[in-house]
Formats: structure tokens, C-alpha cells, sequence
DNA sequence: CCCTGTCTGTGCGTTGACGCACATACAGGA
DNA sequence: TCCTGTATGTGCGTCAACGCACAGACAGGG
């Protein structure tokens, strides 16, 4: 197999990085590489989670699909994080999809395996509770950013938690899938984004997006993104 | 001390009411049944989190309040679940306020022996994350209604998990506490208020409301409540 | 009984986002 | 080169919620 991990890829994730040495080393012949095409499903809504995954370089984005289609975006992973904490806190599902946000690679990792480190208590156990803890605080800020917050304001706060968790200042996503990662029109991120681009914020042509001021989106972003990042520095950094 | 805790007492939560025979009785002498009056905080954002709650009558409502003094509901704990979690998930605290949004009774025990607990193992241990798994599902479905729905829907929803939470269909809260929590205009609730009591559903009086027809309000009410409603069942019921 | 503070009801102009329709612009294949 | 599908831009009417102002209505204390 030429995709077994090796250490030097495996601390690109944070979580696999903050591991004792020893843990490493149960870890990484457990652990695949693979690539993550924009769009992929990782899991459906209620379905039972067979891996748990360590992104590098890819942006996994957590949605709830009503059932008349429309969605709404509860929180994005990336070299961060994890996808899949279900697995260890019971329950081995959740009513959400996660789907790739951005392309990439993540490691992948039998769901058993994951409940038998986990159980083993460590550095890794009290990494995932943290990164979980971490995790509630993205999604309470995000509840909190949908009911007072513009759409102006969530796109820059969007933008820059996807750019904390890209290897590059470009995004390949279009206006659409933007909407649907927010939850609102499509047209209300044309005019969101127009306006970043006019402030010399962010470029973009058809579906090809730069970041070319992070002070400038920093300055047009709620309060919200400094929450969750000094929360995630606070409990991971 | 007559406030020490009796089983029979204990199990009005239902993660005590839970937990094994053993871990029960270790637990037992370290808990505290106290009264909560309405609107006392538990713990300021950001503050270190000295005690663990297990509400029995009490709910207490999780807040974020913005730095212009707006606020919004992140989620609510009742006899279902416990007021803390970052105690035991790490970092001993959170960016968000824990206030009584009912007055009643709670259990209260000291963070040490909380953690020294949860750190056995155990159903207690088990138990603990599996609830926190529910709490998620509530934030994150919190985060969807309030990007989807209308302040009507909200309301039913809000209601509900209320009145699930409280043993008997007296609610003692005013609007503009409501709207509060809702993160939105007091004014708002009053239209809200007034159709679902037009409807026959609910009546009130000057902060004193009474559930007169939960079906109704579960007709009302978005998807978002049978959602968080349904996964609370699966992983505690 | 009155007074005062609090709770609820209502009107009105404003606004941010929606839904829809359609125009324009660009990319890649035939 | 043209054609087609997809991405983005724009206009317009509608609507839910907002902010503000103020009018009742009720409760409890002096």
C-alpha cells in the first residue's frame, strides 16, 4: 500500500499532531490517505459512520438538509479537526451530511479502530474532547451568527474560517454552493460578494475565488469568527 | 445538612436516574439540591466554571450575548440533562452565560469531583457523552431554525422544549424575556403569542403562560423540534 | 384608592432578504 | 467557430422582521 501514513503527513492534521509519539505509532498503520473530491458525501444524515477523518488539506462542511431541500451550514473541519465524533461520543450517527467543501486529502480511519484508541483514554482521548468542545463552540456561534448577523457579515466570517483551514488564498467554489453552505439566495452572495471584491477584499471569476485581504474581511466579519478562533486557540493551540 | 441528596430525589434527572447502583452512591454525598430563582446566573461567559448543575424542576437556558448587549439562545437543559460540560470536555469553561429561565430545583457538585468521576469510566462516563452528543444536536438545529424559520415556528419550537422540560403546563416568563431568548423584538413574541392564543394553544397573563394544546403547537412548530426531540430519545431514552 | 412600574397591544415607516425573471459572460466541447 | 451549459449580474415586487412611539391594562405598595 503506498498510501499508509507516514508521521510527516500525519502531523498536517493538528489532531494527529498533538498525539504522544507512542499514540502516533498505534495510529498510523491505521490511517489511509486518500483524495477528496469538491462535493463528496462523506455521510448522510442519520447514516451509521464506518470511518472517522483527519482532513490535511481538504474542507469538510457539516449541513442539515431540511426536508424541502434547503439547507443550512452547522460547522466546517479541516486540518483542524475531525469529522465523525459521533463515533466516539455515542450514538454512531448524527442528522447531519458532511460533504466537501473544498478538495483535498484527509486521512481515513476504521471507526472501530477509532473507539478502541479512544477507550485507551490518553493525550488522543482528552485531544478529542477538546477539539469536540471546540467544536460546540463553532456551532453555538453559528445559531447565534444566523439570527442577528447580515449576510454581508456571515460571508466574511465564512471566508475566513474556510481560509484558516485552506493551504492557499484560493477557494474553488461558486456563488451557489455558497448559498447553500449559508442557507440564503444565491443573489444575496452575488451582491455580498461584489461588494468584498469592490472593496479589493476578494477576487473571483466563476466559481474561482481569491483572498486578497484577510484584514479586510477580518474588519467586515461579525464578532462571531474572533469567538470561535480564539476558542479553538484557546482549547487546541 | 438536610439538603444532601436522597436517591429517590436524584433520579428526577435522568442522567442520575441513569447511572449504576455503585456510581450513584459515590456520587450522592457530593451532590446538593438547591433553588433557583428565575434570571439567577450560573455562570458568566468566559468564567471559570466552579460547579456542575443536574436540574430537576429548574431549566436553565445557555445564551451568547453579543458585545452590543443583543443575545441569542444557544440551547436549554432541563431534568434531561446537566449545566457544565465544558467541565468535564476540557477548558472548564465557555464563551456563553447559563441563566435560570425557570425557577426550581437543581443538584449542584463541586468541578473536582465531577472530573475525578467522569474520569473513572464508567456508565457515568458513557452517559456524559452521550448527552453532550445530544446537546450538539440541539445547538446545531437551533443554528438551522434560526436561518430558516419564522419567529411563529420558533416559538412552537421553543415552547415545546420548554414544556418538555417542566413538570406541570405553567410557564412563568414574559414576553420580553422570551423575545431574549429568541434574539428577537419583544414586539415580535406579542404577534407570535397572540395567534398561537387566538389558536387556542396557549393562554396567558402577564408573564404567567399555560400550554392548553401540545398538538397544536407541534403543528406549528418546524421539523427542528421532532429532529432534536427524536435524537434526545435514541441516545438517552 | 391612587400611583407607579411592568407587561402587553398596536400602528407606521424602514429595511434586509426573498422569489422570480431574465440578461450577460465565460468555458469547453462538437 | 458556434453552441450549450453554467456562473454571475440586475431589476422589481413582496414580505417578514425591525425600530420606534405610545396606548392600554394590570399588580402591588404606600
Amino acid at each position: 500500500m503506498t498510501n499508509l501514513a507516514t508521521k510527516k503527513e500525519a502531523v498536517q492534521n493538528h489532531l494527529l499532531g498533538g498525539v504522544k509519539a507512542d499514540e502516533l505509532d498505534r495510529l498510523l498503520p491505521n490511517l489511509q490517505l486518500i483524495t477528496l473530491p469538491l462535493g463528496k458525501v462523506l455521510y448522510e444524515s442519520g447514516e451509521k459512520m464506518d470511518y472517522i477523518y483527519f482532513p490535511t488539506t481538504a474542507i469538510i462542511s457539516l449541513l442539515y438538509i431540511m426536508e424541502n431541500g434547503s439547507s443550512a451550514e452547522i460547522g466546517v473541519v479541516g486540518n483542524d479537526g475531525m469529522v465523525g465524533i459521533a463515533i466516539f461520543m455515542g450514538g454512531d450517527t448524527t442528522p447531519n451530511r458532511a460533504v466537501v467543501q473544498s478538495a483535498g486529502k484527509t486521512f481515513k480511519m476504521k471507526a472501530e479502530l477509532m473507539k478502541d484508541e479512544f477507550t485507551r483514554g490518553g493525550r488522543f482521548h482528552y485531544l478529542c474532547l477538546r477539539y469536540t468542545q471546540a467544536l460546540i463552540t463553532q456551532i453555538s456561534q453559528t445559531a447565534v451568527c444566523n439570527r442577528l448577523h447580515s449576510v454581508d457579515q456571515q460571508l466574511c466570517r465564512w471566508l475566513l474560517l474556510s481560509h484558516d483551514r485552506l493551504p492557499t488564498d484560493r477557494l474553488i467554489m461558486t456563488q451557489d454552493l455558497i448559498s447553500n453552505m449559508l442557507g440564503v439566495r444565491r443573489e444575496g452572495i452575488t451582491h455580498a460578494a461584489k461588494r468584498l471584491q469592490q472593496a479589493g477584499y476578494i477576487s473571483y471569476v466563476r466559481g474561482d475565488m481569491t483572498i486578497l485581504n484577510r484584514k479586510g474581511l477580518e474588519g467586515g466579519a461579525c464578532e462571531c469568527y474572533q469567538v470561535v478562533r480564539t476558542e479553538y486557540d484557546r482549547l487546541l493551540g
